[in-house]
DNA sequence: TAGTGGTCTAGACCACATC
DNA sequence: ATGTGGTCTAGACCACTAA
């Protein structure tokens, strides 16, 4: 007997739409990951070789790698040379993405709301203007925001913007996410730098955040770029432990 | 005149040697990293065309996409179709990698000591079994160590790791990370679940740590994931906010 | 030894941005 | 109209793994 396994992509009823504008690595590499999310291809499964699934979609083998790859780079696949594509074990969630706190909470249905404090222009400060890379005697946009969720403040968000970037509407902001305001505006965010950190309230920060002051808040620090390369952002977020913790899924680096 | 710009690349000396065992993409990609790294080809710079590139160094071009692609990945260039390929603006420092604290310590030279506390086999709890995804009445190794830099406490390190995975002898632990014990013994990383949050020191970890009770502390929860999807390592940490903050780069996904 | 993924080639046509 | 990256093909040879 030459194959006593059967393939498992075969029963998958895999094809492609010549005629979609969609690119037809991506049009497999959907269905791979949709039968891998549906359980279809359980973890472990060693998917058949890749030449053999080209021919039976009548594609080449780069465009079937490519749609492979795709999938190792998301962690859902491991390639051996030698042995063979695998489907990843685990509960393999999402990787950290750069995301947007709002849209966050509106995924999980927590139905989050915002309260404009301060939403003006003024000089910059020293670190801002270093963390921006404007000039020191421009004027940046100054927000404040307080997050809730189910009523309850649960983040202080203080966001810096450079001048001319970006109308901010109080309206619209209360209404949505920073981020998708930004993207609206044409704006291609590209990379941030975070960091994370924690402190006590101060008597301020603890009164609006409904805290004792004293208590320990979480910190975040983040400088947005878009694909240019400029920065669009400088935050200074603090949240409420007992509400919110940062979690997120890593892929090693090869 | 057709080309009043000039190919950037051209005078970078680029070369690839078809004898050497490193694939031709990855030596064109690391010659492109390090002159990007060097400044020789400064954020904003125009790459000339694909096609061009390989005509010169005589790759195909595929060969030099796979190069540029990587690239890409890793957040230092930045495709448009009908423009070109860019050298991205800004502080790139490196993408949030799945790292080791006593590596990431080594390396910024905080000439990192561990202290083991505890290093035992003990029976799972509840909580543990199912992080590690092992039976409820399995045993597991229980590792409890605090972090030092220049003599101070830093962090409290508890994991627990499935049996029979690793042995872990006291003065390697000393020694050095975990995760480099863990590769070593030729475990393949694969990935990880992270939770950062915060809150207040109990009695103990304040003592344990030369803060105070109640003082705020930095808290991080890890499943580590092998290559075959099985849980390597299950770790809840805290840290002194004072001396260890988390610090990242992120890209956006496309 | 046989089968897998890893790499590479030399073309091709298309979509998009800019001039 | 031109030039760019995006996609795709139909082969090829090699390195590694397992039986």
């Amino acid at each position: 007997m030459p194959k006593p396994e059967v393939d498992p992509t075969v029963q998958l009823e895999l094809s492609v739409d010549r005629g979609s504008p969609v690119p037809l690595y991506f049009q497999l590499s959907q269905q791979l990951e949709s039968a891998i999310e549906r359980g279809v291809l359980t973890p472990g499964t060693l998917l058949g070789n890749e030449i053999e699934l080209a021919a039976r979609l009548g594609l080449s083998r780069p465009t079937v790698r490519q749609a492979i790859q795709s999938l190792v780079d998301k962690g859902l696949l491991v390639r051996r040379r030698g042995v063979g594509t695998q489907v990843v074990h685990s509960q393999v969630k999402r990787p950290l993405e750069l995301s947007s706190l709002y849209d966050d909470l509106e995924a999980a249905g927590q139905r989050p709301a915002t309260k404009v404090l301060v939403n003006t222009v003024v000089a910059v400060s020293a670190e801002v203007a270093a963390a921006l890379g404007v000039a020191e005697d421009s004027e940046v946009h100054r927000l404040e925001r307080l997050r809730f969720t189910h009523g309850e403040p649960m983040a202080h968000l203080c966001n810096y913007l450079p001048p001319g970037l970006l109308d901010l509407d109080t309206g619209q902001l209360e209404a949505t996410g920073l981020y998708r305001l930004m993207r609206a505006a044409g704006i291609t965010l590209h990379s941030a730098r975070q960091t994370i950190g924690a402190r006590s309230a101060t008597a301020t920060e603890a009164e609006r955040l409904g805290e004792q002051t004293g208590a320990p808040l979480l910190t975040m620090q983040r400088v947005t770029f878009d694909d240019t390369g400029r920065a669009v952002e400088f935050g200074t977020h603090t949240y409420r432990p007992s509400r919110y913790s940062f979690e997120f899924q890593l892929l090693v680096r090869s």
